[in-house]
DNA sequence: CTGAAAGCGCTTACAG
DNA sequence: CTGAAAGCGCTTACAG
């Protein structure tokens, strides 16, 4: 099980040429006869051989190879969102190098590093917050091109462009959606405090309310379903004029489904939710969840072109892109009969 | 930013040494005096010098890229054994490529004959099922080591070791469970027919069943959030006798407890749901979901210590092995108060 | 303990 | 259209 590998030799040899040839057929250069590339292509098929990637990047760059580093990978938002991107990724000819990070800089500035040194042709990251210098230093130094996606804090934007989806705008959607339904006081409810994520997710929230008169009451805290289910409760006991919570996240939108659930809170009439994201599970739960739908698996994709566009092209992806997202109205803010 | 990346021959010169020298201490080699080594150490963090893998690579073996191959990355439970297992392959210096194969044998076989091509030392595959020859005929013949993990399609186990939860022992468990919680007629509730996974987690089910002389449901159906939903409107109106279900997964049941939800039907009391594999959403629903749990992150982990020891100590991994399951008891199958 | 040389499997000019 | 030669950045014996 241990014969070594048939090379770009073993194929010429077979073939009856010379290795340059086979290698030109690799590359599929139009300088090769079509006999004799076919010649070659049935050699190849006959020894087995299989390309070596790693020993042509050794002569020419692009290894094929990109680096996907993720704060949160356990997160089905963001699952979704590598996902598509590698799926994207793959059909236009590239691996991807995943790895997890857990928001921990650290962890991020290693995982990085090994990627540089696995010669990953580009990175694609969603950073965790916190000490990002040692992250981007490095990046910067091997002169590896590199997106910032859903966060960016890296404030270079030249140098390392960002895109996500237009936070500001969708928080807008949902503050108008709840308020034309009705509500009387609007919680914003999850993130923590001080992120670029939770002021841009925040901001449309206190603009449409300021518009419309109505004092914010906000509750900013983890984004897990946990803390939206402690939050239900919350709300229910200490702020009983809420009437509607706009939430960071599904997660928490979720988790406060539960916690009304648990306290027998109706949701829909009486108390009306709008999570954001979309994920998949906002369909199917019971009442099914309104949501601010970020498309994630087509922005993975779309960033996947981008990339790839930068790297054969050389045109750089704008310094800040947004994509635009949708309100989806569900049961959980409207009356249903 | 395109200026060429030093080499160990610039470190060599920076330090007044020769390039094998370098080497020797880049591979934490004891012929180095440790002078010599801090001199290296210091020229190579004045110049910049990242170690080229790639390169090292094409001489010696191991690349440090392990091959993860997985039928669907966006299930919660293949999410977190993805994330662990790559966790620990990093933590253990290997960097992982991940690919979702969306259940597809086709675009299966393309992503491992891409990542041979990227000379991948190990794959861990969780395989789609369908034609398999492609694939696991792609990675004999480049004689790369590979597991098969949770589920197993590729009957040569000595060559392909297998190992996931027992998931037999884990049925069991939960049947007994829900009888001995007093359920008159238990169902099972999801998994595509004639799937070996299928066929464990329905065993133990059945064995149980058997010895308690009460007759098996089973309700076959893709293990989604939708089939669940409508299993528990059919169980409610064709099957009123059922007042107890164990779910091929969690998908499944959390599914099913929105049917329930929907149809308002008490769980936990009046009808009884137990789901399998325990992901994290299991105890945020509200009522909370019993589960099989299978340590899956424990699972990965665990898996990735074994890859890792075949191919630095040559340990082939047991042709099967299985790992232990527990009964996690919630609320959606025990009376509450 | 350290250095000079060959070679890993490709690609890239450069001749022909 | 095809071939011979050099080189990518390392590691590996082999001398010293």
């Amino acid at each position: 099980m241990t014969e070594r590998r048939p090379t770009i030799v073993d194929v010429a040899r077979e073939a009856g040429v010379s290795k340059s040839t086979v290698s030109l057929v690799l590359r599929n250069s139009p300088l090769v006869r079509s006999e004799t590339r076919a010649q070659v292509r049935a050699a190849m098929a006959e020894i087995g051989y299989v390309y070596n990637r790693a020993a042509a990047n050794l002569r020419s760059a692009n290894a094929g190879l990109i680096g996907l580093v993720i704060n949160d990978l356990r997160n089905p938002f963001f699952t979704e969102f590598a996902t598509s991107l590698q799926m994207a990724l793959s059909a236009r000819g590239y691996a991807a190098v995943m790895a997890n990070t857990d928001e921990d800089a650290r962890l991020q500035a290693q995982v990085v590093g090994a990627m540089i040194e696995h010669g990953v042709s580009a990175f694609i990251i969603s950073p965790a917050y916190g000490e990002e210098s040692a992250t981007f230093g490095a990046i910067e130094r091997a002169a590896i091109p590199a997106m910032q996606v859903l966060r960016g804090v890296e404030p270079r934007r030249e140098l390392f462009p960002f895109a996500a989806p237009d936070y500001v705008a969708g928080s807008r959607l949902a503050t108008e959606h709840l308020v034309r339904a009705g509500a009387r006081r609007v919680a914003f409810v999850g993130g923590l405090e001080g992120r670029d994520v939770t002021r841009e997710r925040m901001s449309g929230y206190r603009s449409v309310l300021s518009e419309a008169g109505m004092e914010p009451l906000v509750l900013t805290g983890r984004a897990s379903r946990a803390f939206g289910r402690e939050a239900a409760r919350r709300l229910a006991h200490e702020h009983r004029g809420v009437d509607a919570a706009l939430c960071f996240n599904d997660l928490v939108a979720l988790g406060m489904l539960s916690g009304c659930a648990e306290i027998d809170r109706d949701v829909g009439r009486e108390f009306k939710i709008v999570g954001f994201d979309d994920i998949e599970d906002c369909a199917q739960t019971w009442p099914s969840l309104s949501s601010v739908h970020c498309d994630i698996a087509g922005f993975g994709a779309r960033i996947a072109a981008t990339v790839v566009d930068w790297l054969e092209e050389g045109t750089a992806p704008p310094a800040d892109l947004r994509t635009p997202v949708e309100l989806i109205v569900r049961d959980s803010s409207r009356d249903r009969g």
